[in-house]
DNA sequence: TCATCATATGAATAACTGTTCATATATACA
DNA sequence: TGTATATATGAACAGTTATTCATATGATGA
């Protein structure tokens, strides 16, 4: 090319389709939804708050315990929990010198039962 | 305390409860089967891809189109696509010069379906 | 066949995230 | 009341990731 023009990514009226963006546009869900989708998403995309999820569909459980299931140190799962509380997935309550953790939502299971299934085909 | 000797972290047979963390490590999904699940929610855990997914749920479109909706640059939307083409949830079609992305899996709709409940309350 | 243009890709950068280590907190129970 | 201990937290570090910029690719359609 003769000068720093850059070529257009797709001219808009010619090989764009204004009138789908639009209309896509108009039945996508509000932005700060999706917001809050991703969000949720992001904090079950990581493989041990999946694991301590899972095991809290089994049972509640003290942290010293799912570090021993998952064999992680207690400091690193008490940091996953921390992530767990702020997005109100799961509660606890103490018992002893225990502190008991458990799932706060029933959608979770919802949701890992779609999951499950994608995964198994 | 008077040497490096660190405290227990739930001494074992005391405070852990063996039986139960037995218990549920037996009935918890394979390791393996986690780790899809979690690599699964990682590519939702982004809001440029839960996006690109809320839209496709709509409609096919192409590249440029994704890229005008969502305003952002069309290299920012293919290595977004490429993510999500590598983990086989979109598939895409020549049509002219455009390439038109779709959905490839209706799993995806039933989960979203599942976590917009959960946001939504 | 050749120029064009929609899309893909590679490298670089900045921001984010998970674990570890050290230590603080706070409740139970002696 | 004081000590032991289950849990929480802060800082640091390493690994990961999303975007940008520049450029490659490759099919179209003239």
């Amino acid at each position: 090319m003769t000068d720093k023009e850059k070529m257009p990514v797709c001219a808009d009226g010619e090989h764009s389709h204004p009138e789908i963006v639009e209309s896509v546009a108009d039945r996508m869900a509000d932005e700060e939804i999706l917001m809050d989708v991703a969000e949720l998403f992001k904090v079950f995309g990581d493989s041990t708050r999946v694991r301590i999820i899972c095991a809290l569909f089994e049972s509640e459980l003290c942290v010293c315990d799912i570090a021993e299931l998952l064999n992680m140190t207690q400091s690193a799962i008490s940091h996953q929990l921390r992530v767990l509380k702020q997005a109100r997935l799961v509660k606890y309550r103490r018992d002893g010198k225990s502190i008991f953790y458990s799932l706060a939502d029933s959608h979770i299971r919802t949701i890992f039962n779609s999951a499950f299934e994608h995964v198994m085909e």
